[in-house]
DNA sequence: CTAAAACCTGACGTTGACGTCAGAGGCAAG
DNA sequence: CTTGCCTCTGACGTCAACGTCAGGTTTTAG
């Protein structure tokens, strides 16, 4: 009980956050701008985040890729939280994860085609 | 025999084709800017499509939905063809099918994340 | 023959998630 | 104190697959 007397101690900034998370600082002020993150400041303006923004800032590329916009995103965000989540929240979650299920099935469906053309071009070189 | 004594008999055109395709007559014209499609002419200049051209679009916007762009859509074309494939495009197919399959392991994370995501909010509403 | 519908060629606009550059400060090390 | 890296705020650039509009020709239905 002697590094972890407070709550969130050592917050870091934005190179930290950017490189452990694998993006690039300007994604990370991009975020900020569309509400995905609100850092504190430091006396002198520099952006200071709680260690765990890392694993939010993986978590909202996960959702990039899987095709959700900023928007999207940051509407979804309450829903992190627990109790914060209302009937209409609720259903687009549900319609975001089924826009992904659709967009898995028409992957996968792509990929059997490629399949097959890789197959032919094999036995027919 | 009476209906089909000629190879290619009535080309349609360019309306007929995105109708078919189910896509706009804009995205078909864009396809040959970008070398997909090299349609026959009218005498009149309207552009002439053999009915499998339907075939191919629809091909297209699968890859599309892969996330190939146009030019590697049309880099694999001769794929199509039997028999006129070089050792660079088998490669280049093997990629792509590797850019897609990682794709799919990446959509199907997110799918998971998300479902975690509702299965908490639906039990604490 | 005429009017509607379809087609043509440019060419500029859109969208989203950043990249990139400019110019100015901030911070630990030597 | 200065060198070098990190950070700041704008603000313009990018890329891909089209959308959209303008202004004109062609085909088709009646």
């Amino acid at each position: 009980m002697a590094t972890t007397d407070a709550v969130d101690a050592r917050p870091i900034r934005i190179g930290e956050v950017a490189r452990d998370a694998g993006v690039s600082v300007r994604a990370v002020r991009y975020y900020e701008q569309e509400g995905l993150l609100t850092p504190r400041r430091s006396p002198s303006g520099q952006r200071l985040y709680p260690r765990d923004a890392v694993v939010l800032v993986r978590f909202f590329q996960q959702m990039y890729a899987a095709g959700l916009t900023s928007r999207r995103i940051a509407e979804l965000l309450p829903c992190w939280d627990i109790g914060h989540t209302n009937a209409e929240q609720r259903a687009m979650l549900r319609a975001e994860r089924a826009r992904i299920r659709a967009k898995l099935d028409d992957l996968q469906a792509a990929l059997d085609r490629l399949d097959e053309i890789i197959e032919v071009t094999d036995t027919h070189p």
